[in-house]
RNA sequence: UCCUCAGUAGCUCAAUGGUAGAGCAUUCGGCUGUUAACCGAAGGGUUGUAGGUUCGAGUCCUACCUGAGGAGCCA
């Protein structure tokens, strides 16, 4: 009989409700130290980290030779009495009674990754062991905060989700490289890259929706800012015009960063984030068009004319000096998508928005009002090289009772990226597929 | 796709063209309050692959492989 059997079995995070009482915890042994009659097990389960002493004399030798002998991350069931100590990371540890070893880590092949530094490569091709780590923990524990967040906003603002299909045919947008698949017999649909044009048909029978699903880009981008697979959240709404849009994307950052810090601030201190740069995440952000962003790229010796798209380079000019995210608007209509309505003031630009965080983490939102006229859209179109009839059922939603709308994207890697403060959007995501990496 | 850099013990890194080393990890021994614990000892290597230069190559040259950083493209 196990003489613990009938002890209440708690996670860490409860750990301090517990005091002074006999519990038990599964977990696995994050790290042991240990003296000749004194041994400091650190036991994670996935809710915190907490020590555990187990002295000697006040064990059966058994048990005690058990604790000695643990190997990194074996996995084990304690039990013991929780007490307040000061000496103890966390302020809090368990007086060891009694262990059950569920699997101990052969030595032959211990646990890769110790507690010292470890080069990318290496971690990378251990990421499913990685994710155990304190730092990988807290990321993906303030990943799902910014998901659970953004649902909040749109749920709780009038949109309703409606999913939009992977497998697409063809272009969405005929700009960037899908991932080809193979469709039953003789016919190739693609991974999608967007769920807006779906989005837009949605709205006219929802009003306001929203899509939130990985998006695959099959572009051989090789930076800190890119993966093949991400995760985008694509508003849209009926009877919007761009301000709207901006006011929206303006709105869901705020609401983001706001909710990480009431509810992940203990995630962002392990990850030694400066939280007073989040809390300054606070409307109205800076309101620029991409004319004047010209204007400031040229007075700050950027080389770039009037008509080419930006640069990382001049993404970071543009908000080294931002406190917040800066709202860039109105592009020039060539280096957009074919469906972005054009300024009635100002036709060769177009009604487009980009968010650009700040700190150099570059664009997290893309959007804007799309063409709501049949002439106009079919014009674009034929100008962009894409084939009407590939769009005849987007094109009905300017046949039958056509509004102004608009909507946006944002992704979720590098919103996650900005707020964690990480050098790469990789960390962001339990498993991440980039260029050259689709393993673990 | 292009440019740059790197590849040495399980991991992180040293080594003037001249006997391949250290810390961590692992094993053994010591230690009753440790904080990436500490102290002592042991085992652990076809220096990414294939050629070449040289009396002699981890080091120099060529090609390739793998990875990283950046550019372009994009969220």
């Amino acid at each position: 009989m196990n003489p613990s059997a009938g002890v209440p079995r708690i996670t860490i995070a409860e750990a301090e409700r517990y005091t002074g009482q006999s519990v038990r915890i599964a977990g696995w042994l994050y790290n042991l130290r240990k003296s000749g009659k004194i041994a400091f097990p650190l036991l994670r389960d996935g809710t915190g980290i907490i020590q555990c002493v187990a002295v000697k004399s006040a064990l059966p030798e058994e048990t005690f030779n058990a604790i000695r002998n643990l190997t990194q991350e074996s996995s084990i069931i304690v039990s013991g009495k929780i007490r307040a100590e000061q000496r103890a990371p966390g302020g809090f540890e368990m007086d060891l009674e009694d262990i059950e070893v569920v699997q101990r880590v052969p030595e032959e092949h211990p646990y890769p990754i110790t507690p010292k530094e470890h080069g990318i490569e290496f971690l990378m091709d251990h990421r499913h062991l990685w994710l155990r780590s304190r730092r990988q923990h807290a990321i993906l524990k303030v990943r799902h905060e910014v998901i659970k967040a953004i649902r909040n906003f749109f749920d709780s603002n009038g949109f309703t989700l409606v999913d939009t299909p992977i497998f697409t045919p063809a272009a969405c947008e005929g700009t960037t490289t899908l991932f080809e698949v193979d469709y039953f017999e003789d016919e190739k649909v693609y991974l999608t890259q967007s769920g807006q044009l779906y989005n837009e048909a949605a709205a006219m029978a929802l009003g306001k929706v929203y899509c939130f699903g990985p998006t695959f880009r099959a572009e051989k981008s090789k930076t800190r800012r890119h993966l093949t697979e991400f995760w985008m959240v694509e508003p849209e709404m009926a009877y919007a015009t761009l301000e709207d849009v901006k006011n929206l994307a303006e709105a869901l950052v705020v609401f983001v960063v706001g909710r990480v810090l009431e509810n992940r601030r203990q995630e962002l201190e392990v990850l030694e984030r400066d939280i007073a740069k989040l809390e300054r995440i606070q409307a109205p952000f800076p309101r620029i068009s991409y004319g004047q962003a010209i204007d400031i790229l040229k007075s700050k010796g950027s080389e770039i004319e009037w008509g080419a798209d930006f640069g990382n380079t001049d993404e970071t000019i543009l908000t080294e000096d931002q406190q917040r995210p800066l709202m860039v608007d109105r592009f020039p209509a060539g280096i957009k998508a074919f469906y972005f309505e054009p300024d009635s003031e100002h036709p060769e630009v177009v009604l487009g928005v980009d968010v650009l965080a700040p700190e150099g983490y570059g664009e997290i939102i893309g959007g804007g009002q799309r063409i709501h006229n049949l002439d106009l859209l079919v014009e674009r179109l034929k100008a962009h090289n894409l084939p009407p009839e590939a769009f005849d059922w987007y094109l009905d939603l300017r046949r039958y009772g056509t509004v102004p709308h608009g909507g946006f994207g944002m992704g979720v890697e590098r919103c996650v990226a900005w707020i964690c403060g990480l050098e790469h959007v990789r960390e962001t995501i339990g498993f991440p597929r980039m260029l050259y990496r689709t393993r673990p």
